[in-house]
DNA sequence: GTGAAAGCGCTAACAC
DNA sequence: GTGTTAGCGCTTTCAC
């Protein structure tokens, strides 16, 4: 008994042996099991407490051959509408009970596949997918897992979907910018934003403008000289980003050219993270909910958890809205 | 042998049946242990790839009653300096074939203990201490696992403690302000900045202070109104504050006041986020090199890992420095 | 209500 | 070199 007191943690045996009952009695007990007679279950607690048993989390894991680990596979943490994000997945997660394992697959792409593959080997319960590129290798590795998947935010071929619309997104970024009289308007495409996701903004932005009867100018940022976008010739005078932080690298490219904001240049980003807020930045954009996206998510990768894979992946859409700030106001002249 | 193709994932057991040799032979096969004929090696892989099969993490924690997860405690991960802080610590661990595993502390108190606790449970081979705020529970928990820890930019009572040197960077950014002509500077701790990190940044800024013949200031953020401070009558020409984040807010609520900057107030963070570096926000600031603190505290925490806790703790310090954007210059007259 | 027994899939001595 | 054996600490039937 002084063995277990004082070199290694107690076992289920050492809380067994204390209270005089058997290794299913006291494990009954612990999970809360019924069907124990109240002065057994009190001389197992009892025992417990004199031991300072806590039950060993691998062994457990080891029969159930499961945990209670979410997976997070994220982009980048230094992009605040990730680290947001995950803040707010992380929060949820643990409301339920489950810790958050995170995996980036920003820097390269075999590291982060070799990453993935191990996280699937700690049989995570579920992933929670905020950032993804497409890759056959990983939908083949999760999906061979058999482990659910929600992504957020983006789109996945398989596993569930949360998101907002991005395509009204896009349209209610446009159509402010057309309602305060904006004729040549562009659409910028930032790269950390997951190419389906952008492409739906794209869309919304081009029916926007369709619309108004006016011409679509959409460009993806790869090959795009600010510079040139906003001093050339047919110049926008008012621009939709598919992120804020790369509608606040545009302000900071007008700001060092001398282009006035929203004097000569209205900027409208998307996601609304806290940065857009400050009155230096002061950025419209379209608002993510956040904390209702990682709800949601969980509650879907929570269904799925326990109640299998078998019914078919759904699509759940949640409101966005348009946030008007001084980043964005009616053309000269 | 169809069952182990379709059912479930091939075990150990498997492999060593389809191969013709023991167990053992497996184990030591994957695990790379020498002293076995390439015949062997070579069968036992074939095995391996034939039935795809992969090592089940749960069972070899089980055995080892050890894990390759780091935990992290983190305070806000919608803090930059935070999410940045995370992002390089989950680089240099994965480097290591570490994965990570999240723990934040902000929200409430209890729960954070719980989470810690059961981050404990899950055997993770060390913690990354981002954010500690002395807290006896904690403390308590942590040694009584035996859980290798180092602290990183915070203070702590047990473990290791890596961080920038708090008293000279607190130094530098008061020198800065006084070389610039300033009189009266006030230094204010914004509350996410760990209190012993804090007070040695006041020290720093103290000794500069007094070695220049001038008037301390210091305040704490608690019970303070930043309103009140800058147009009080002794307000001051130049503020040094213990973060980026609350520097930015004194520069908004500058920027709500009409109080330019850096006319009429200068402006000294601590962090250098990358926020910072921003046009429109331009922050002098102490630069806190997180990619540097984060490959020391794993490394550290690497070798106590695998070297064991006999050492006495080390406290490493890493260099800080100024950089000098557009929020800082010589006062007015 | 309670206990005995059989594993979960792996590692690690220790024989051979 | 390779195989045998004994667990790791827990859950989970299934008897009693």
């Amino acid at each position: 008994m002084s063995r277990s007191l004082r070199d290694k943690p107690a076992t289920i045996h050492d809380v067994a042996r204390l209270a005089g009952v058997s290794k299913s009695t006291v494990s009954n007990v612990v999970r809360g099991a019924e069907g124990h007679s109240s002065s057994t279950r009190a001389r197992v607690r009892d025992a417990i407490d004199a031991l300072a048993y806590r039950p060993n989390l691998l062994a457990r894991q080891m029969v159930q051959q499961r945990t209670h680990v979410i997976g997070v596979i994220i982009g980048d943490l230094a992009n605040p509408f990730y680290s947001e994000m995950a803040k707010a997945v992380e929060l949820e997660a643990s409301a339920r009970g489950y810790h958050v394992m995170l995996c980036s697959i920003h820097i390269d792409e075999r590291r982060a596949l070799a990453s993935l593959r191990s996280l699937l080997d700690y049989r995570v319960a579920g992933l929670v997918i905020l950032a993804y590129a497409g890759n056959r290798e990983f939908s083949k590795a999760v999906t061979g897992a058999r482990i659910p998947s929600v992504f957020v935010t983006c789109r996945g071929d398989f596993g569930d979907i949360v998101s907002t619309d991005d395509e009204k997104g896009g349209q209610l970024a446009a159509q402010h910018l057309i309602g305060l009289g904006h004729k040549r308007i562009a659409y910028v495409g930032d790269p950390s934003v997951e190419d389906a996701a952008d492409a739906a903004r794209a869309d919304g932005y081009r029916a926007a403008m369709r619309e108004a009867g006016l011409t679509p100018i959409a460009r993806h940022w790869k090959g795009l000289s600010l510079q040139q976008l906003l001093t050339g010739r047919e110049r926008p005078t008012g621009v939709v980003c598919s992120n804020d932080l790369g509608a606040i690298e545009i302000l900071d490219t007008a700001d060092r050219l001398g282009i006035r904001v929203p004097e000569d240049l209205s900027v409208v980003g998307y996601d609304d993270i806290t940065l857009a807020g400050l009155k230096r930045i002061s950025l419209t954009t379209i608002t993510q909910p956040k904390g209702e996206l990682a709800r949601v998510a969980l509650s879907v990768l929570y269904d799925r958890i326990v109640g299998g894979m078998q019914s078919a992946p759904n699509h759940i859409i949640v409101d966005c809205g348009l946030v008007v700030r001084r980043s964005s106001a009616p053309p000269r002249g």
